[in-house]
This record gives structure tokens, C-alpha cells and sequence, in this order.
DNA sequence: GAAATATCATTAACCTGTTAAGTGATTGGA
DNA sequence: TCCAATCACTTAACAGGTTAATGATATTTC
């Protein structure tokens, strides 16, 4: 056996950008057609979710709780404020920020989903186990919070 | 208290799909400078990869594990056929599919790159624990492989 | 064998992802 | 005060994500 001259990649099936992207990918299958029900895309559902969780918020700040890129946000704020979803208004003592706030239409459509979105989330944790569905976004959140760069490399002056 | 009188969502914090979505942010960007300096997309090197394991498969299947859709690889492929990333041919016996392979470039970019990939998984692996990560990857894959519907509601007729 | 059906790939249309550059507002040091 | 640097957002350009429709082959059914 020399077989292990040439360091392979590993194969795609373990590979954890792929892993995560495919267990993304059988998630959102399954909210898939709610969204698309209620005529609005995962994107533009992520914004209104952080927007319900508080009073306003910058841009800036939505982008980063969405996981959403500044240029895609500032062109989805023009079709939900369109749609009646989000508030757009712009910050009296900064005038860089825009702040958003979330809309009564954004509220309605948060009512109108929620409880079918709560039931496909119990159906998971039924099929997954909700101890280990649990234990896999506490695992989750401690591989983003390791951030770009945990241990960098010592830096010389 | 009487605060639960409408189902709220989850606190996107803790919501699985966007836990999912914020890994592998935080995983990518540990990768995304190799790629740039490869001058490669993620998706481009998905489909690299795959096809690195196989002789070859027809579009279908190497978008299956790429987890690409069809639309955005026949797209890809004529990129990638031109910068003589991969190879198309048409299968003899079924005139409806197209067949790829990796090509000499392609290889090229995988022995190029695959020595720096290596070094940031390990990286990742110090970072977060090997075993840690390893077990991750399996309940990811075990998420997965629940399918769109593991309970899918009695059909009535 | 012909017609109906299913499958694979492509095209189209619209949206977001990504990078880079641009604009206006604010900040901080000379 | 000035002005350079930074910051927040926007614009632009190109690529992929997503859905629906279309074309071309295969397969199934009668």
C-alpha cells in the first residue's frame, strides 16, 4: 500500500462545509413549502424573525443577525418596506444608519406562520431526538463562536 | 405570567437552520482565502471534488453531491469546461445525459491546494477538538439522512 | 408500434451571495 | 478648524439559488 503519497481531500461525504450545507439543505426542506405558502423566501423570514425580537435595529446589525451581506440587505429593504413588512427610517443623531423596524404586515405574517413552523420544528426534534437536536445547535454555536481565526498565528514585529 | 398566549418562534439564536447557516459561515471563511488564491468559487471546488472520487458521473449526480442544483450547474459547466477545470461528454446509451470528469486542470488545482485545505482542517480540528468534530460531523450526516418527511402524515383516501 | 408518461438537461426570470468601488456622514488628530 | 481616516450604506457586476417552463430522449402502457 503506497497509495498516500499525495494528500487527498477528504471525501465530500465528511467533509464539514459540505455536511453542513447538506443537513442545511434537509432542514430547510422541510420549511420549504411554508415559506413558500406564505410567499415570502428564507431571506426575507430571517429578517423578520430578528426585526420581532426587538424594538429596531441598524443595518448593519440586521445583516449580522440574519446572516446577510450589507448589499443584499439594503436590496431586500426596498421590497419588504414595499411590501408593508419591515420600517425603514433613518437615524436622528447618526445620519449614516438606516434603522428597521418591523411592520405590521411582518407581524401578521409572524402570527400567521408561526404555529405550522412551530409544529414542522417539533416534528424534527420528534424524528431527530430533542435532547440530541439540543446538544447539535449548543455544538453549532460553539463552532461559530471560534470565530475566523481561534488561534492565529503569533504575530511578529 | 401569561406571556405564551402566541406561539412565538424561536429566538433566532438558537433556531437550527440559521445555527446551521452560521457555522458554516465560520467554517468557510477559514477556507475562503485558499479558494481566492486558487481563484476558485465554493461551488466550483464542490464540484472539483466530486468529481476527484469518481471516474465519472453523469450532471444529476455530481450536482446531488455537490449540493448544487441542476439550473446553477449547467451554468457552471461551461465555466469550468473552459478554464479546462472538467470534461463534458455525452453518454452514448442514454442521449438525454451529460457525463463529466475532472480534468487535467482540475487536478492540478486539487494538488495545489489540497496540502494548505489540510493544514486549516487541522486547524479547525485543534480549535474545536478532532473528536468533537468528528462526532458533529456524524450527527450532521445522521440529520441528513432523516430525509424531507421521516414522518410524513397518514395518507387519507 | 404509437401515444402517454417520465426523466435529464437547459433556458428563463428573479432573487440573493460576493467582491469591489463609490457616496455621504462622522470621527479624531494635526 | 481642517482634513484624512473611518464608518454605514449603496451601487454595480457577475455568479449561484430557486422555481417554472421547455426540449429532447427514454420508458411505459395500451
Amino acid at each position: 500500500m503506497q497509495n498516500d503519497t499525495q494528500p487527498q481531500p477528504r471525501d465530500t461525504r465528511h467533509s464539514l462545509p459540505m455536511a453542513l450545507l447538506r443537513a442545511r439543505e434537509a432542514v430547510m426542506s422541510r420549511f420549504r413549502p411554508l415559506l413558500a405558502e406564505h410567499d415570502i423566501n428564507e431571506q426575507q423570514w430571517r429578517v423578520v424573525r430578528v426585526l420581532a425580537e426587538v424594538d429596531q435595529l441598524d443595518a448593519t446589525e440586521v445583516a449580522a443577525r440574519a446572516n446577510i451581506l450589507a448589499p443584499s440587505l439594503t436590496r431586500m429593504i426596498r421590497a419588504m418596506t414595499d411590501r408593508g413588512l419591515i420600517a425603514r427610517a433613518k437615524d436622528a443623531t447618526d445620519g449614516r444608519r438606516v434603522l428597521l423596524s418591523i411592520a405590521p404586515k411582518g407581524r401578521e405574517l409572524l402570527v400567521k406562520a408561526s404555529p405550522d413552523s412551530a409544529a414542522i420544528y417539533r416534528q424534527l426534534e420528534a424524528d431527530y431526538g430533542a435532547d440530541r437536536l439540543g446538544q447539535l445547535i449548543e455544538m453549532l454555536i460553539d463552532l461559530t463562536e471560534l470565530g475566523v481565526d481561534a488561534a492565529p498565528p503569533p504575530e511578529q514585529d
